[in-house]
This record gives structure tokens, sequence and C-alpha cells, in this order.
DNA sequence: TGCCTAATGTAAGCAATGCTTACATTGAGC
DNA sequence: GCTCAATGTAAGCATTGCTTACATTAGGCA
């Protein structure tokens, strides 16, 4: 049900990001266009500039929104678990997880279409705020085992595992034919297999210098 | 010197690719146009398309050089090294070391530019013969210490965790202001010590089972 | 030497896009 | 019930990717 009239179209901001996952999703980021976006949703072509400044603004904003929704998963994927070194996998897990669930906000929160990160406050602490999951759970993780490695170094070295399976897993095609392709198969391997990988890791951090 | 007439350019093709990576390092990929290139070249704005059938096949070519010249440089980065462990962490370093100095061709290998990466058999070719590179060292590694591990599972464990440093080095801004931020202190110590990391996950590989 | 063809360049034009400026409509709060 | 800020529209500009039709030239072959 609508009011009466349609002039003013009532939840536009949402709508339009909505849509741009859509097509995003079907046709790449660089081919979106706004005014195909403004035509889906059946508004004029320059009714979205009320909402975002420009092209970058929205896709800034459907980062953050990735951002914010990628630390609350972590958050609820390790809350039920006491045991350090299952909880490490559980979060590196749920990382991977995201990136699957949400191929097209995470190619934007971490693929080099947004100009400059540090552009968007709201960006920034989004991405801050996912980051110190990580970061809490490595010191509690240094702290019980008495490890000696810096938790700067281990949270660069971790992150970098997860975000590169999760790049990995978005950008090399995986499902089609071609699959003689070594490469391929690597990347095959991992999506059938991501604990394998974290507990490798893991075993390195806890490996005893 | 040119000669008589400057009609036929003469060597369009990679002035055209080379002018295209000043471009998008200066400004983005998603700023990068065809006609400004032909301009910059002193050329009409159809001539590209004689060596380019569109923008993405420029881009394309860009990505398949990129792949050529990391595996030529993973390959002598290791040939004075005999010592496996060494020649893992050596490879690890000029891996990111490439990202480091060819951030557009990186950006452009695995950022999700390329529609579909099967589309150039050429790019899809030297993404394999680069691949190689690291596979055959896993498996003399896996060989000479008697590893229990699958290669392939190694294989997508160690290119995540190169590929995500490189990934993370070039996307999160690192040198400027805003420091107090804990996902770029990560990035910033990934920056001075990549072989920390390396270490870590050799440990994690080579640690018995 | 001189012709002929394929490779490579140009000119003009189409449809689409991002974004700006100026104006119209409307809902919410006093 | 008035007012004004929020939110929509209409028209237009500069730019872009790409196509079609035509011009120039280099290099192999007679």
């Amino acid at each position: 049900m609508k009011t009466k009239s349609n002039y003013h179209h009532g939840d536009l901001r949402s709508v339009l990001m909505a849509l741009a996952v859509e097509d995003i999703s079907a046709s790449g980021v660089e081919k979106l266009s706004l005014r195909a976006l403004a035509r889906r949703a059946g508004v004029s072509a320059t009714a979205p500039f009320r909402h975002f400044a420009d092209k970058q603004a929205l896709l800034a904003a459907l980062a953050t929104q990735g951002f914010e929704d990628l630390a609350q998963r972590m958050q609820i994927g390790i809350e039920n678990e006491s045991d350090l070194a299952r909880r490490f996998v559980q979060m590196g897990v749920t990382y991977v997880g995201f990136a699957r669930d949400f191929p097209v906000h995470y190619q934007l929160m971490f693929g080099a279409v947004l100009g400059d990160f540090s552009q968007s406050q709201d960006l920034q602490r989004a991405a801050d705020d996912a980051y110190r999951q990580l970061d809490q759970l490595l010191c509690q993780l240094v702290q019980e085992k008495n490890l000696s490695h810096d938790v700067k170094t281990l949270g660069g070295t971790v992150w970098s595992t997860v975000h590169g399976m999760a790049s990995l897993l978005l950008n090399v095609p995986v499902a089609e034919q071609a699959l003689d392709s070594q490469p391929r198969q690597a990347v095959a391997m991992l999506s059938q297999d991501v604990e394998a990988s974290l507990l490798i890791l893991l075993r390195g951090i806890t490996a005893s210098t």
C-alpha cells in the first residue's frame, strides 16, 4: 500500500542501495549506472543525488554497511565458543563466509573501487570496529598461550590470510569448466576446506618459538 | 627522430598500455578514459580500437603482462637459493614486492575489474604459468620434509596469505595521517616485515602433525 | 620499380552516462 | 493551517565507449 501520491518515494535511499547490489552482482561495478538505478526505482534520473553526493558515495555507503554486518557476524559467530583455538577458526570461517554471502559488499570494502578509504568517516569507523574483533581475540590468544609474537604482526598475518582466501574465492572463477588449471584447483580446494588453512596458520602461531 | 609522416604512430599499442598505467595510477581504473589516452598519445579517439577490441581488452592485456612479469621475477628470485625454507620466504617476499612495485598491474590481475578471467586465453595461460612456480616449490617442500599435507591445500593457503598481504598493502592506505587506526597499524607492520608473516606460515606448514 | 592489399590511422556521429542548475511538491512541526 | 526543509522533477552540458565509413601507408610480390 502506498500513500495517495507517489511523488515522494518514501524509502529511496535503501531501495537504491539494494538495487545497486543486484546490478553490481549481475554486471559488475564498472557497469553500474545511476540512471539505470533510478529508472528501476521508478524515479527521475536526478533523484539519487538527493541521497548520495555522487556514485562513489553510494558505493561507500554499501561498503560501510558491509563492515557493520561483518563485525556483527564475527561477534555472534564466536560468542558460543570458549576455547580460544576454536574461536580463532570459527572467526576465520565466519569472515570468509561473509565474503561468500555478500560478494558485492566485500568487493567494495576491499576493492580499489573506492578511491581513498579515509574519505568517509563512517566507513573508517566501521572498518576499525570490525578489525577490533580480530585484535581482541589475538590478544587473548597471546596471553593465554604465553606467545612471544607481536599482536600487530599476528593481526596483519591473520588478516592477510583470511582476506586472501576471501579475495581469491571471489575473484578466481571455479565453478565452470577449465578446472585443469592448477590455480583454480587450489582455490576450489580452499572453497571446500577453509578450516584446513586456518589450522595450518594457527599451528604456526602457537608453535613454541 | 620520426619518419617523415606521423600518420602512423609506430608503436601505439605499447604506448597506450604505458599511458594507461600512468593514468590508472594517478586517478584509478574507474576514471580511465580511452579518449583521454588517445589524446595523450596524439592520435584520434578511435585509433585505440585498432589495437584493443574494447576497454576491457586493454586492461586484460595489462593483467597478462603482469602475470608474465611476476612469473619471471619469482623464478629469478629463488634460483640463487638452495635451502627450501629460504626459497619459500624469498618467493613470498618477491611476490609481495611485485605487487608493491606494480600496484596497477596487480590490481588488474586480481581486482574484480576484469569481468571473467577465462575470457582471454593468454591471460589464463600467463596466470597458470605464474602459479606453477609456487606449486613446484611446495611439492619439493612436502617431499623433502616428508609432510602429510595435500599440496593443493598448501598452495591455496600460501597463495591466500601472500595475496592477502599484497592486497591489503595496496588497498589500505598507510602512509597518511589517521594511524591511530588499528587495522592500518597492522598493515603498516606488514609493510615493514613481510618475512615475519611468511615465517609464521612456514612454521605452521612444517610443524609435524 | 611499382602495384595492391592488409594494417593502421582519421572523421563524424549515436546513445548513454555523471552531474549541475533551476524549479515543483510535499510532509512534519510550530 | 502555514511554513520550510526535505525530497522529488525537468532540462541540459560535457564526456564517454563504440560503430561505420573513409584515408593513408608500409611491405610483399610482380
